[in-house]
DNA sequence: TTGACACATGCTCATCTGGGTAAATATTAA
DNA sequence: TTAATATTTACCCAGATGAGCATGTGTCAA
């Protein structure tokens, strides 16, 4: 079975560095026509337009006509998934191992440390 | 050229769903081992063993021997790289889209809104 | 209508993937 | 040493990818 398709859901989206790097320039730009993403990612139109196909399948940017451009922006709603599974997982990972990193290092350090220091 | 390594960064590591689970099994159970994973999950034992393979790579995880056996667990300075760049992400979108989204979809609802009202 | 502009889509291809199964490695028990 | 347990690693394969390039679609100007 080959990988998920990248459409497949929200992390699979984000796994490519250039879909990141779009996101990024649309979350501090606000709105961008697909000519000033190519402008300031570099690539092909065609290879940014496919980057943003795959962004708007699994909701992540939305854009809206304007003359003949297109005005792309995150959709907001689209990180939910992200925000809440990573949140999750930071909330559960420092329940259970709040200071357990630490030890388990310095027993790495020393294998067979002594029974009380 | 092909999608990006699983191994390439922490993104690509978690764009697998299964491997979602395993730290999400992790995170609740704090040290868990291989066999334990087999169980909790489903699949098979060397399937298990290459997504740990992967989530090792990019150090999301960590183990250590005891016995015959391996307790992974996550190694949380991993997690860093999404923290970082999701935290990032949100408050550069709040900042410039702090109620664009709302009035985008009005105005698609109703595309040639009144001047005022 | 014709032409230019702004994007989207279709196509080919080398490449990396996850699942299945078999075999290798390491550690403990007898 | 031999057997059993716990994992990792080696192969094989269909499937999905991203880059490059050509083409299609929709919009505005003359």
């Amino acid at each position: 079975m080959p990988r998920a398709s990248t459409t497949a859901d929200t992390f699979n989206a984000i796994g490519d560095e250039t879909r990141r790097a779009v996101l990024d320039v649309l979350a501090a730009a606000g709105e961008v026509t697909v000519g000033h993403l190519v402008d300031r990612l570099g690539g092909t139109q065609p290879q940014v337009s496919k980057h943003l196909k795959v962004l708007r399948d699994v909701d992540l940017v939305r854009c809206r006509h304007v003359g003949r451009s297109r005005l792309y922006r995150v959709h907001r709603p689209g990180l939910a998934p992200l925000q809440t599974w990573l949140a999750g997982l930071t909330v559960a990972v420092n329940q259970h191992h709040d200071r357990l990193d630490d030890y388990l290092e310095a027993l790495q350090r020393n294998p067979d440390p002594p029974a009380q220091e």
